[in-house]
Order: structure tokens, then C-alpha cells, then sequence
RNA sequence: GGCGGCGUACCCAAGUGGUUAAGGGAGAGGUCUGCAAAACCUCCAUGCAUCGGUUCGAAUCCGAUCGCCGCCUCCA
């Protein structure tokens, strides 16, 4: 089966085909660097690392870019707002460009936790301006832009005449316009233009030169600029959070295709929140929300939530809970126990695989390619193992790998770390004192020895002979 | 007010017209074990918010009702 994905375009699954076979490109909308990214943040970001992930396993090349925006988002759509990184560089008495760096290295930290793929390319809007003023002089030269003392705006009017604004959100303008609430620019031909560039704000501290005067970009040009500078006129997925569907996506489609008039993009793909208990979602302006760096010290590892995000659909919201925190830790030490008990073997280079493990790797490609269906493709991966232990086959050691190459577990790379730990001698000698203490059938001695061992960091596991495994645990 | 989405067991979550409604977690029982741990086995929704309708057949389609949420300001 080839790969088919939702579009929000036709609001449906579709065979996806990329423009040139075997390249996909692929633009992911990022960041803005102004707080820490909460883990609703990185729920999308994981969507779309599996995305990616399940495009190669069926043998595309993919080349993604995803911005980082560290200028211009205001805290509304008009002219009067804040931007929102001068907010926090007045806050914390550092310039744009420091806090700007100081949130993207955490962002990337974060992101390496996560074990996602890094794209080919994480572009910046402020090392793009020059990009971004030739595109909205491309839209002015094509009639849909016109210059005012307060910004170069887009002409939403003009674009709609043609019957292409909406496309995305199903929504007219007119209906939009029902419960605007918002004082507008009288600059505007028109409630609904949206700012190209903004000018005349002199308290806004970035400015750049441009033909119009000196200014910064609105909030929606930087994709569009970027987008096409690396990936091309027509890009064949766009990704992004539900929430840019409206005005977001919709804008840049009007923006780029009144520039080049050729369709932006071919595959619109969308994902839902991460959600409170209540259904609400965590957003960085509700004020408090949960941050990857919570988890360790719940004893919830990152590529736990990982493999959280992995046992729902994109397209689903999901409830952010403990219990759901525990239950993924819990597969992930699955996995991982799995992974060390593959006899050497079994994990040798060239080692056969069983019959019976192709049926898995089948339904597991097969639940990726039905729109990316990650829940059940983990099931699949779930059942492999449980299989191998119903048979005492370790055989489908790579099989398992095959389909890590997805999850992103990094089993291989743990099984070679887990088993070339080495016990230092204090516990070696604990251990040989423990071995005696069973064999003099003192029990009460070696269940203390196990507590000792077990708070230095091994794991025991006495076996039915008499003997006992003693494993350092992994971090 | 407009637009959109959701409601599947104690919790999370697949399934969107057709055999017995995936899977995980929690819980109960069992095998194994000095005890643990790990692993495996068994049990755990005649029912999918409610009520109607369409159909040979519906969690799945249609309508109504109730409840929750998102967007129309920045937001993944």
C-alpha cells in the first residue's frame, strides 16, 4: 500500500505522491523562540519527526526545513501590539538577539532528548529579510500588495475575487468578519488585509531597511519566503498545529500563489493539541505548562513521552495525564529489556530471521502508511516482542530494529551500552556475598545485599539454578 | 454570533458499514520463584454520550438532544 495522509485541502485521506519521486520536500512550521517550548509544542514536533520517519521507511528521500522565528510575532494581528520577544528582552534585560539564542538552544536541546531527526535545514526569519522583502515585492508587482505609512499590506479583496481565500479553514471572510472584535489599522483597504512588512513603529527595537522604509516582517511572510527558497514554488507538505489553519496557512497560500501563481503547497498535514484532563489545551498563554525537563524527575525518561505521542493519531487530541506518562515509560522498558536479553547470537551481524517476523514488519508499514496510524503500528511492535517471548525466538531482533528505525527508540544503541556496562568491585563483592548468602540458604542477608545493590544502581535477578544476573541500569 | 472538532471499559487509545469492538496502563487470578524481578497465560465494553432514522446489517451514515473543547487576537 502506498502512503495515503489526511489533507486538509480536500479534508480527506489521499495516495500521497510527492512532485519528484523519490525526493519529498517538506516544510514544517517551528517555533517562536521567546519562552521555553511546553510539551504540547513538542507533541506536534514529534508528529511530524514521525512523519518523516514513516515517509523514509518507505523509501523517500525527504528534505524538511523548519523555521525559527525570532522577530515579529506581535501579541495581535494589528499594529499597536508587542512583539513578543522584545517582551521578553525587556523583562529579562537582554537584547532580542540573546533571548532569541538563549530559547533556541534550549529548543534544540530538547529536541536531541527527543531523539527527533533534525531537519535538513532550521532556518531563522531574521537571517531571511532580504528574502522576504523580494517576495513582497514580487506580491506589490503582481497587484496584491499596496504600501501605507503604517505597513505594506496584502489585498485580501482583490485575492478573494478570485475565489481562492478560504480554501484551508472553509470559511468565508464575511463569516470571520461576524465576531472580529478587533480595532483595525485605518490604513487597511480592508478588515481582512494582513501586514507583508510593518513601518512607522519606532518603539519595535529590529528594523530593517526596505524600499518602503525601515520596518519589520509580518507574521506570516517568513514561511512563505523560506519555504520557497529552499524547497521551491510548490512544496509538497506543509505541516503545522490545527490552530494555523485559519488564518496562518490561509494567508500564506494567498500570499505565495499571488506571488508565483502556482499552488504553495500539494498536502496541507495538521495535528491536534495535547490536552489538559479537562479537554483544554496547554498552551504557553494559559500561563503554566509542562516542560520536557519535568519529566526526569517524575521518572518518566524523554523518549517516554516519545512513545506517549506514538500511542495516539496526529489527527486525535490527546490527554496529557501520570497515568499515560507511566503506561508509555512502561513500554519503553519493555523494549529496553527486550533489547538485552537478544542473545549475542541472535544480535550478530547476518543473523537469520524468522519466518514469522515479516508478517509483523508488514502490518507495522501498513499501519504507517494508513495515514500514519502510529497507535496501531506500536501495538505491532508490541506484539513483536511479546511474540518472540511466546516463542523463546530471538530472531526478530532485527525485524525489531527495522521498526526502531520509526519509533526512534535507539534499542540497538542501548543493548550495546547496557550490556558493555561493567560492575565495579564494591558491588562484585556485594554480589559474591550475596551468592553465598543464598547458598547458605541465609535469605534474610541476601534480601538486604539485593536492597544495597539495587540503591547502587543494578538490577538482580536471581535464576532458577542458584545463579543470579546483576545488571547496572541504564539511564 | 459564525466556523470546526470531540464524546469507545477505571485511565489512555485504535477502529468510521459486515465475522467474536486493536493495543497499552491499572486491577484480579495463575505459571515460574526461597522471596522478588523479568516473562508468559487467563479474566476485565452483547456494547461505543442519549434518543430516533436509513440499511439485510451501524460505534461507523443521517437527524435531533445533552456534554466537552478549539478557532474567529498571538499560539503547535
Amino acid at each position: 500500500m502506498p502512503f495515503h495522509i489526511f489533507n486538509t485541502l480536500s479534508r480527506t485521506v489521499e495516495e500521497f505522491t510527492p512532485q519528484n519521486p523519490p525526493e519529498v520536500t517538506l516544510y514544517s512550521c517551528g517555533p517562536t523562540v521567546y519562552l521555553p517550548q511546553h510539551l504540547g509544542n513538542f507533541r506536534t514536533f514529534l508528529c511530524w519527526d514521525f512523519l518523516k520517519r514513516a515517509l523514509k521507511f518507505d523509501g523517500y528521500r525527504v528534505r524538511q526545513v523548519m523555521n525559527i522565528t525570532d522577530v515579529g510575532h506581535l501579541t495581535s494581528d494589528e499594529d499597536a501590539g508587542e512583539d513578543k520577544i522584545e517582551k521578553t528582552a525587556r523583562a529579562e534585560g537582554k537584547s532580542p538577539l540573546e533571548v532569541a539564542n538563549h530559547y533556541t538552544e534550549l529548543f534544540l536541546a530538547d529536541w536531541d532528548r527527543l531523539n527527533m531527526e533534525r531537519p535538513e535545514r532550521f532556518s531563522r526569519a531574521t537571517e531571511h529579510i532580504a528574502e522576504m522583502i523580494a517576495l513582497i515585492e514580487k506580491i506589490i508587482a503582481a497587484g496584491y500588495a499596496y504600501v501605507t505609512k503604517s505597513g505594506v499590506y496584502f489585498d485580501v479583496e482583490k485575492y478573494r475575487g478570485e475565489n481562492r481565500f478560504g480554501r484551508l479553514s472553509r470559511q468565508s471572510l464575511d463569516e470571520q468578519h461576524a465576531g472580529n472584535r478587533l480595532e483595525h489599522s485605518p490604513d487597511k483597504h480592508n478588515p481582512h488585509d494582513f501586514a507583508l512588512w510593518v513601518l512607522n513603529q519606532p518603539n519595535h527595537i529590529l528594523q530593517w531597511p526596505t524600499p518602503w522604509g525601515p520596518g519589520y516582517p509580518g507574521w506570516h511572510i517568513e514561511c512563505s519566503a523560506m519555504a520557497m527558497k529552499y524547497l521551491g514554488e510548490t512544496i509538497d507538505i506543509h505541516t503545522g498545529g490545527m490552530d494555523h489553519i485559519p488564518i496562518h496557512h490561509e494567508n500564506e497560500i494567498a500570499q505565495s500563489e499571488s506571488a508565483t501563481h502556482k499552488p504553495f503547497v500539494r498536502y496541507f498535514v495538521h495535528s491536534a493539541f495535547l490536552v489538559g484532563k479537562t479537554g483544554a489545551k496547554i498552551s504557553k498563554s494559559a500561563g503554566k505548562f509542562p516542560l520536557l525537563s519535568d519529566l526526569p524527575g517524575a521518572g518518566i525518561d524523554p523518549l517516554a513521552f516519545r512513545i506517549f505521542c506514538f500511542s495516539a493519531k496526529y489527527r486525535s487530541e490527546l490527554v496529557f495525564s501520570d497515568d499515560g506518562l507511566r503506561a508509555a515509560q512502561g513500554n519503553l522498558d519493555y523494549f529496553r529489556e527486550f533489547s538485552r536479553n537478544v542473545p549475542p547470537e541472535a544480535a550478530a551481524p547476518g543473523a537469520e530471521t524468522p519466518g514469522w517476523a515479516a508478517d509483523y514488519y508488514e502490518r507495522f508499514h501498513e499501519a504507517l502508511d494508513n495515514d500514519l496510524n502510529t497507535p496501531q503500528a506500536l501495538a505491532v511492535a508490541l506484539d513483536l516482542v511479546a511474540e518472540s517471548y511466546r516463542r523463546k525466538d530471538f530472531g526478530a531482533w532485527p525485524t525489531l530494529i527495522a521498526l526502531d528505525a520509526v519509533l526512534g527508540l535507539e534499542l540497538s544503541r542501548y543493548r550495546e551500552t547496557a550490556l558493555g556496562a561493567t560492575i565495579s568491585a564494591d558491588a562484585q563483592k556485594l554480589m559474591d556475598e550475596r551468592a553465598e548468602a543464598r547458598r547458605s540458604r541465609n535469605f534474610q542477608q541476601a534480601d538486604e545485599l539485593r536492597k544495597q545493590l539495587e540503591t547502587m544502581g543494578y538490577e538482580v535477578k536471581d535464576n532458577r539454578d542458584g545463579g543470579a544476573e546483576y545488571r547496572r541500569r541504564q539511564v
